[in-house]
DNA sequence: CTGAAAGCGCTTACAG
DNA sequence: CTGAAAGCGCTTACAG
């Protein structure tokens, strides 16, 4: 009782292999009858195709892989990736493209990862959001399979066919600054993202340009999105910067950290500090106080990376996308009202 | 610049396909200057053999699926499945086997899983935790593919060869109500896991073996392991029955959740009422009260999935493996001392 | 130790 | 509309 074929599909149908493969492949060169005779005797045999046979045949594997770079870190604690994935499903919904998610962190992992994907087992990839030093995309770096990145490319060797779908970094930190600002802080200190991230460094170019000349390194201080991080960040902050009256969040975990590592010194926000967040994630709404944030379109992002993926492996050149970001205003910036806004310029 | 194949490596090294593939698969009979020689074509050609080739020629894939049945709910909400899944890539480290993660939730996705299956991409499977209804364990009944549950086995037509690794879930209900009853609770409440899942199904059924006469289903809520869940729950059960001075969670988060409950409605613990948790996951450690619990072993259920179904692939007869569990004593069953423990029989 | 050849299960021009 | 045949890139007895 081993598997039935494709010819015995036929022998059945009384008809040919290449007759089979026809309706099998729905081309519509098939006469009515045929194609019924094929259909009853692959319903009475149980057939299913050989998927290597195939993908032998045509070069095809109907399977896309996400990749995402630190399973650990990434794909357990932060539901952004979630938001992201998500995103990516909602995009193959109704297709027949299988969806595989891979993952590194080790360095065993990841060139297992860079060897699956090496191997032919899908026909392209999407990359959830890869490190400054990302080994699996270095690990691709000759690679032919077109590859979209979920945020900005890294600084690596790119495989030939890669495209980017990502938002507004740059605009988002610019728009919660000038927020801050507008709301009358005056020494802005920023809780970063973690240091192997692209975006994590984008973000702090983005701070750095807006402060100028103000930019000061002892206001910066990087975490790696945690809440905990961000707590422990705020913490060293204020040991180093007492006069601080504002503190942006690389993310809104991050964030929510800062607000208890702010309540546990006795400070209360926003009358002694704001505080904003970044990605508008569920929990920013249920803080106390509710954070301000810069809403990210996420899962957006994830659908943008699929089309864009599956327009490429149609032989299309998409372009590359780069979603906006908008301010969500809630409590923990309000105005602080016995400061002059007079002396302080606008920014953006 | 077609990718290369054993042809051109058989070429350039001066030798035949058959010499090339032997060295490829470490045959033990190849001359040290055939095997040098191939080695070198091949790092000159940057050969990479197609996997698909080689599948159809040996009907394997060096790759197993770890299939999650409901991403949503799961992996992305559920520390456990992060412990679980950590333990299944202990066991791969340092094999060649490849882990694909596939994804159910909705009908789609089920289907899709099913088909990428049952077409034959991989050797094996993990299922996560399956569902009593579980879609995706339906899907396979007819399937070759050896299966290894993480939990009890749902009551389904299964996969002719399927193992399970689970841990002794009934005995780690018992110990935990033999617990709360040493205790001096009397009345004890349950907050059960998700309906859907078999191994609720199985402590559910522990709760009402271990109460017997005394079962009320007044006393039994279900949750979905969340920790909104469990304090809903616990309203629930108080508003029926103010008399609890007990109650046993299915999970960890939930007990986080009734804490928050029970503190809601100026109730205290373990003054009040005596609260224990099942999973022992890190979170159990920071409440407040620090919570008693039930250890489960949960990233070596994955070590040892993975080895049941690696000694399953190479043909052998792996046993099933149950887990024991363990009593974990913090502070959220503190010893009432009003009350005298002489008239309770304990048990077990 | 090694080559020639058959075979794995499909797809796809090519004729008709 | 359909059959016969070649080909996809490997592996593996079978001889030697």
């Amino acid at each position: 009782m081993t598997r039935p074929t494709i010819t015995d599909v036929a022998n059945v149908a009384g008809v040919s292999k290449g007759t089979v493969s026809r309706v099998l492949n729905d081309h519509s060169k098939v006469s009515d009858s045929a194609r019924a005779a094929v259909h009853d005797a692959i319903e009475q045999l149980g057939y299913r195709t050989n998927v290597h046979a195939r993908s032998l045949a045509t070069g095809l594997n109907d399977a896309i892989a996400l990749i995402i770079a630190d399973a650990r870190d990434q794909l357990f604690r932060d539901p952004t990736f979630f938001e992201l994935i998500e995103g990516v499903r909602d995009g193959l919904a109704g297709t027949k493209t299988n969806l595989v998610l891979l993952m590194g962190g080790t360095e065993a992992e990841d060139r297992r990862t860079v060897a699956y994907l090496d191997a032919g087992h899908v026909d392209g990839l999407i990359h959830l959001n890869p490190y400054l030093d990302d080994p699996i995309t270095e690990g691709l770096a000759g690679s032919p399979l077109p590859i979209v990145f979920c945020g900005p490319r890294p600084p690596l060797a790119l495989p030939g066919r890669n495209w980017m779908v990502t938002i507004q970094h740059r605009e988002g930190v610019l728009q919660a600054l000038a927020h801050l600002d507008a709301q009358g802080a005056e020494t802005i200190a920023m809780i970063g993202g973690h240091p192997r991230g692209v975006s994590a460094e984008v973000r702090h170019d983005a701070y750095r340009e807006w402060l100028g000349d103000r930019y000061d390194a002892e206001l910066y201080e990087p975490g790696d999105y945690s809440s905990e991080s961000g707590r422990d960040a705020l913490k060293r902050l204020l040991d180093r910067r007492p006069d601080i009256d504002a503190v942006f969040c690389a993310s809104d975990r991050m964030a929510r950290g800062a607000l208890e590592a702010i309540r546990n010194r006795g400070l209360a926000v926003p009358d002694d500090l704001l505080v904003m967040g970044f990605d508008d994630q569920r929990l920013a709404a249920g803080t106390k106080p509710a954070l301000n944030t810069i809403h990210q379109p996420i899962r957006q992002v994830g659908r943008t990376a699929i089309a864009t993926l599956m327009a490429a492996l149609s032989g299309a050149s998409p372009p590359d996308t780069v979603l906006p970001t908008t301010l969500v205003v809630r409590d923990s910036t309000g105005v602080k009202t016995e400061k002059s806004r007079s002396t302080t310029t606008p920014r953006m």
